[in-house]
DNA sequence: TGTTTATGTGCAAACGATTGCACCAGCCAT
DNA sequence: ATGGCTGGTGCAATCGTTTGCACATAAACA
């Protein structure tokens, strides 16, 4: 019979007396680093009697006595977004396996908010952290990775290459959309690119910048509009000033998924349907947009991977003794993903754009 | 000049130092609801010192001496699943303005992970437990909350009702669509029922159940099936089940909107068109159900609501003095919105099933 | 003025684990 | 037979807080 009365916890000198041995006999045998220093059987008994008692380490005194959590802090901008989940998903998956669980912190996209949360979690004794919430420039976040505490950027990246980064090939998927886009016939493509102070928004610029000029597009200062944030208004916003100062396109590469369902949107209202008028990429593919209207024609990035390599990495670095840190740098590969919003350009003659 | 060198995080003894009382006093000054034992000016002097030496409570400490680690945990089936991302969301809002911090694991579904996770949250001391993967029956969170522990369960909940929860009111929400499709003509109106094992699965068919008759729609057992899942894969094969049957319908209740967004897919394949041929619903409201073709008609849930007043409920249920619990079951309305998948009924002549 | 009461501070014992060190067998080699 | 190892265990300090208690000092009362 069980007593139902608060079961009080389980600790260490519970399973020494149970046994009738000292607690640092009890501790040593059940850390598998240290079990070599007990004799076989006496470990065998208190791994039983631990077994039999429900023993589980004190989390707290652990931490205190070590200086390790065995946590980790996670910052997005917003959990909210659909291309995170998979990544803290991917995080979690490899942290998990190795006895590591995740804190999350979400910032909105505002730095003080990221400095915060750092500052919390750093209270708190986080092994290390993995931030998808930094701009190109965080002074921050450098910072971090100075006083030796691991730091790995996911996504993106800063500037500064002494952090820890694992991405997706970003110029690798814009070269790719537009050989995609040149080999339907476009000439005319323009560029919504993102927020230049992340660098996402950078790197999927500079590789339309890189490419377009060597694949023959038309390279024309007016076909590329910049993005304040990757979301669904700028990408009608963007539209609207393409169309406002009256560049010809026939098609858009959107820095993101969301930016297209927004470009999409704008285009439908000024009467040019996708893809018939305009073929439209975006970049990530995020859920449900092979479900949308067009379906999106898109680049697939391993989000999952992303986080899972993270993961690993982060404990990786947390567990190698500090000072041999070479900050490493992981680029995933990326996949194109043709769906119904990309079409071949029509015969000139059909097309009233570029006709009136 | 500060020195570069590994700084040592600085402790409630260095400032006790830096002020020359002793730490008990430190510890008191900085504890709003004991500062009031503290001379005025010393606590004064005591803050600012604290502030100049950027001192952060020790969190392992803290936990180890009064055994509330300000941490919870949350589980969720899937972070991936569109579903549950704002929830969470709105349980850290809740938690990080009461200074707590949430840890998050995910279950796929598996009760034995399930156990596992909230093994191992407890393992680190949780104050506290919000669970979104729990089924109706669920031996291992009543027992958590029979010893004491504080469970609050969202978007679901268990049978016993001894444990706390916070959903949305699926009865009405059901109520909402069908009287909208009985608006709309519908009369033969079948149901893509969720797994019943899970409450909103339960509820939502008891929904359909209790009105489907007052409202005078046809009454008929192979007007409904049964998804295993609550995934797009499952709405398809729930289709091909209904269509396999002969059952008659106009319209398609589904317990959720990936149901729906499977059931449409089916549908489409057989040739028949979403809304022309049939009207389709789902529920929930996640996020681009709007960008679909056709935009879905569903019921949005208030899901960072309910994630925010599950947090703050269990921040509640975690400050007050054990023993006064009353479990509390919050139910948050929910809203209709119309959209492109359901459409008036066709006068009968045209209407090509119900002739056939 | 002497006794009581308040009020603010310090003391020291926890909380539960880890870990350097001391100790004590027993064993081998000299 | 004695000395030195070595391998297994116990001892005790320590991590940084919180908190009941003791103890001053000063204020309030008779």
């Amino acid at each position: 019979m069980q007593k139902t009365s608060i079961k009080k916890r389980v600790t260490l000198k519970d399973v020494a007396n149970a046994v009738g041995v000292h607690v640092s006999t009890v501790s040593r045998a059940l850390d598998p680093r240290t079990r070599h220093l007990i004799t076989p059987e006496v470990a065998e008994q208190i791994l039983k009697a631990s077994e039999r008692l429900d023993y589980r380490q004190n989390a707290a005194a652990y931490s205190l006595k070590t200086n390790r959590t065995r946590t980790i802090g996670v910052v997005v901008p917003d959990i909210t977004n659909p291309v995170f989940p998979p990544i803290i998903r991917g995080v979690e998956d490899a942290l998990a396996s190795r006895g590591y669980v995740a804190i999350l912190g979400n910032t909105d996209g505002d730095m003080r908010r990221e400095t915060g949360l750092v500052e919390t979690f750093r209270s708190r004794g986080v092994d290390g952290l993995i931030l998808a919430s930094v701009e190109r420039e965080d002074a921050a976040v450098s910072k971090l990775a100075a006083e030796g505490l691991p730091v790995i950027t996911v996504n993106r990246r800063v500037d500064d290459s002494t952090v820890a980064s694992v991405v997706n090939d970003e110029a690798e998927g814009i070269r790719r959309v537009l050989t995609h886009l040149v080999s339907l016939g476009h000439r005319r493509v323009a560029n919504i690119a993102g927020p230049q102070s992340l660098s996402t928004g950078a790197a999927r610029y500079a590789g339309f910048e890189k490419y377009r000029g060597p694949m023959g597009l038309v390279d024309d200062r007016d076909l590329v509009v910049f993005a304040n944030a990757f979301n669904e208004a700028e990408g009608e916003r963007c539209v609207e000033e393409l169309l406002a100062c009256g560049a010809e396109f026939t098609a858009i590469v959107c820095s993101n998924d969301r930016l297209a369902v927004g470009a999409i949107a704008a285009l439908s209202r000024h009467g040019l349907r996708c893809p018939e008028d305009v073929s439209v990429t975006g970049y990530n593919d995020m859920p449900m947009v092979e479900r949308m209207q067009p379906p999106l024609t898109t680049i697939r990035i391993q989000s999952n991977k992303v986080g899972f390599e993270a993961g690993q990495l982060l404990v990786k670095m947390i567990e190698r003794p500090p000072g041999e840190y070479e900050a490493e740098h992981i680029v995933l590969p990326i996949e194109l993903i043709v769906r119904g919003s990309t079409r071949a350009i029509r015969p000139p003659n059909g097309r009233g754009r570029e006709t009136g």
